[in-house]
DNA sequence: CAGTGATGGTTCAAATTCGAACGACAGTAC
DNA sequence: GTACTGTCGTTCGAATTTGAACCATCACTG
């Protein structure tokens, strides 16, 4: 159990860390950021509201949410889906692409410097492999 | 950087997993479940308010209102501290220790299931090596 | 012992989260 | 076509978190 104790830790301190440095770079908050680079990696830049609120892991509520704050400050778009007329594509416009070019490099720095970098070889390995059978398992049994 | 992605949403869907269990088994948060463990592993089952706030990973605030809430259930008593008149104590009632006797179970079961119990021994091993490094940094580096 | 700077805890306003309830539309059965 | 069931996204209210401001107290210094 030093195992999750651990874990537990690290994960909220370096929510904290993250979460300091995003609103110090750029005034966003962490799943604000993970939205745009959700967004970004998705074909044609754009995403079911649904889709991606499982991407982030936060509720529909919450996303409806920060995408609305994010089409305030121009960084993301809604769309009406072409195929299905309930739902909403959340689109990452030309600012939310150059908004994640200014970001990203500090932001994976962070997470670079406390946790990956501490790794060794196998750790970091073991820790994947780990860390997807996990999500793997948590995902599956709704 | 997928050890990072998988990571992070581990931690979320698991953190999703564990409020709600807690909060069907007990009505209890995360954050006050924590609260609840410290104090029960600490000497005399008292820790200052400071101290416990460091250790459960929220901010001063956020701790004083979560021990309001437990004490208003009857599983946490403020004192002042003897040694100290600024500083406060939050102090383990009976009540509190037989919460956390009759919650706890369920919540190293929720842990275990997801996390734990799908790692190898070398997994384990590594993670936890891992974790307790990259807290330790995160801590220093205050 | 007064003066000074740091620390401990609380209070406050603002922002964000969640789940439940809701209305709109899809897909299917009849 | 009409009903039925399910999914989509939003809205709502309640609870929680955070950082900043604040007062009381401590530990030193002179």
């Amino acid at each position: 159990m030093a195992a999750w104790r651990a874990f537990l830790a690290t994960s909220h301190l370096l929510e904290r860390r993250i979460e300091e440095q995003l609103k110090a770079s750029a005034g966003l908050t962490h799943p604000q950021y993970e939205i745009l680079v959700r967004l970004s990696a998705a074909p044609g830049r754009r995403l079911r509201m649904t889709e991606l609120a499982r991407g982030v892991v936060v509720s529909k509520s919450a996303l409806t949410y920060q995408v609305t704050q994010l089409e305030k400050a121009g960084l993301v778009e809604r769309e009406t889906c072409p195929s299905d007329d309930r739902g909403v594509l959340a689109v990452l416009t030309e600012a939310g692409v150059h908004c994640l070019e200014r970001v990203a490099p500090g932001h994976l720095e962070v997470v670079r410097a406390y946790l990956i970098d501490r790794l060794s070889r196998e750790e970091l390995q073991a820790m994947t492999s780990a860390m997807r059978r996990a999500e793997e398992a948590l995902r599956s049994s709704a």
